[in-house]
DNA sequence: CATCCGGCTACACAGCCGTATAGTACGCTA
DNA sequence: TAGCGTACTATACGGCTGTGTAGCCGGATG
């Protein structure tokens, strides 16, 4: 997402469909809508993009290059070098985000190298920050989807705590809350119990 | 979801509803496909429940109903008394779980009492626990946030990890994963220079 | 000036969606 | 046995969806 309102009517769509699909999920919004919302016909939808998927994958490439983008900027200037963490906490970087984790969840097969991406990533993280887990992978991919879940839940979470987690006051108690839950862990006598509880539920649950 | 397949119609709709509606969301699962994997006609599904909305408020009803009885039963057997956190992830309450986030991004009106109250069992809970932050609620509504997200991921997880997560041994290592999440936090001096840069960031953030 | 090509619109089409209606089969009660 | 309500099916309808097609317009090119 760049500018105002003087952009290519292909970026105005790109920018208004990666908006409504966030918003409603990929199926639920329609192309008719997303031309409306870009000023266009929609046959110009299809004239750019071809077809409704076509538009989704143009969007997840447009997406996750601007993410990448974001994060090489906050990673080159930043005093806290961390792509994996800052740079998906970074504001202009929540919608898109919320746009990504749509189209997962949409099709899941269409954007499992992506997240698999993610997971590789915050094992290089934590590796760099001499982390050390029993599995690290599972602790990696864990990681991103509970973050993922976050920023999928905005509207939620804002009913919760009574602001906009999308705007500047929200947004900060929102992941002051994430960096809270990261760094009040629970206790360490708690964590053998809950290990324990763990194994007796998955025993004793019914094979399928 | 009870038992094998000699359920009322009505029972066999609602479960299908179910599935249909976690796996591919509100929208785009129809009416007549649930009708076909409940093996009953399309004609019957309006029969009892109206429209497609009251079904989706039937599931919802049911749902929080079911995973309520969940946690109730762990509670009382358990012997780790938390009703949260183990209530969440115990293995038979997946699938109502996903159902009920997915319910949630379609119409998050509908259902941000449910996620309000889940907010408030949080808090309860980490008051017992005698956990202290500087704005629980914040935490609280964070850590619902995140563990819905988290079983919402289950396609990217399974493929992440190599093995079905929403079966027992993929399970067991997803739930480990979780657990480590919160026990191995950030280091404290990291903590501060997060806390620093997110107050950079949202400062920096332009006015909308 | 003639040509052409890409951005762009208007309109038509088939298919599927949720919804509505009419009708059938069956078990209960009087 | 007659009557009736309920579970259930078959079929139809209007609306909206993604897609396809024909054509307009303006600027670059020769």
């Amino acid at each position: 997402m760049s500018s105002p309102e003087d952009l290519t009517a292909r970026a105005r769509i790109r920018d208004a469909a990666i908006t409504l699909f966030a918003e409603r999920g990929i199926g639920p919004a329609t192309i008719r809508d997303i031309a409306q919302a870009a000023g266009v016909s929609s046959g110009l939808v299809r004239h750019h993009f071809g077809s409704k998927e076509g538009l989704r994958r143009a969007c997840d490439d447009y997406a996750m290059a601007e993410l990448t983008r974001i994060r090489t900027r906050i990673f080159n200037e930043g005093e806290f070098r961390d792509q994996s963490f800052l740079g998906a906490i970074h504001p202009s970087a929540m919608q898109l985000q919320r746009y990504l984790i749509r189209s997962t969840l949409d099709s899941p097969e269409a954007t499992s190298a992506m997240f698999a991406r993610m997971v590789e990533v915050g094992e290089e993280w934590l590796d760099g920050q001499g982390i050390r887990v029993e599995d690290q992978r599972a602790y990696a991919a864990v990681l991103v989807a509970m973050q993922m879940g976050m920023f999928l839940m905005t509207d939620q979470l804002s009913a919760a705590l009574g602001t906009d987690v999308t705007k500047p006051p929200g947004q900060l108690r929102m992941l002051r809350g994430a960096v809270e839950a990261f760094t009040h862990p629970l206790r360490a006598d708690q964590e053998a119990a809950v290990r324990a509880v763990l194994d007796k539920l998955i025993a004793e649950t019914p094979e399928e």
